[in-house]
DNA sequence: GCCCAAATTTGGAATTATTCTAATTCGGGT
DNA sequence: ACCCGAATTAGAATAATTCCAAATTTGGGC
């Protein structure tokens, strides 16, 4: 079994049939294996295209099926900056995304050791949170 | 000069015409009106609607041009959720954004005193964080 | 007060990302 | 090999937002 979140260029026959309870079709394999082979942050369109190299049948609709079933079952996050389209991240560890707005590019950024939500926020006690994201805009200094 | 983060029901006519260096036309102040008026997080189309009642020939694409102008001017605050689409802050004060994911209603939630962002996060150094975006879903515990 | 250029507003068309639909194909289990 | 539900597909549909070009409004100078 490989580890999803490290090797570089997984091939996806090395995938098993089944990840998390979620069936490995050959679309779902090759969109994984996109999504893992670089450390980029690929919008759908982008996914769609890497995997048509490889599989040339494969459509959009489908990328967007597997994106879909590959978030809900945490095998991929995804990722959004204000209401630019949606791109996809393998990195399941936890962190948020810094978009260089010179380049564009999104690179990941990781909580510093020990760090706990409620130590930031004033949240109402009891409040459970299902979901967070922290996106981040700027640039490298000069 | 009235104070833009506290009055209730603040009256479009209170607005002096310019605001941070932003003409204050009659569709721009509505459009602010609106928005102070209720502590919720309208869509540009419940802006849209709430507009009409007091002016009603105002157009959707005026109130998107609005909304730019009063964003880009710091006078209202956009905010996302995932794909969904955008919604529209008074709140200009420190803080992000806690959707519950029963009512889909949004809440301010304010950092804890004293808390910096580079406390939180292994920022490379020299980053310079020009826009941050935070948003929570979940529950108040049952 | 009137005129002009510039800015703003407007309605509708266009765009873009994403979702939906209905038909086809696939693949595992018998 | 056959069946059935799940997955894939192409294309249409949707929704939010932006664009466009024309009409209107504005503030500043005379």
């Amino acid at each position: 079994m490989i580890s999803l979140e490290q090797q570089k260029n997984p091939n996806p026959e090395d995938f098993p049939s089944e990840l998390q309870g979620l069936r490995m079709t050959k679309q779902r394999r090759e969109v994984l294996a996109v999504i893992l082979a670089e450390r980029d942050h690929p919008t759908a369109n982008d996914v769609f295209s890497r995997a048509q190299d490889r599989m040339s049948t494969i459509s959009l609709a489908t990328v967007y099926n597997c994106l879909e079933a590959l978030v809900s079952h945490k095998l991929v996050r995804q990722v959004n900056f204000e209401r630019e389209s949606s791109r996809y991240c393998p990195n399941l560890s936890d962190h948020c995304h810094f978009q260089d707005e010179e380049s564009g590019k999104i690179h990941d950024v990781v909580f510093k050791e020990g760090v706990k939500l409620e130590d930031l926020l004033e949240l109402p006690q009891g409040t459970e949170i299902s979901h967070l994201e922290i996106s981040l805009k700027g640039n490298f200094g000069k």
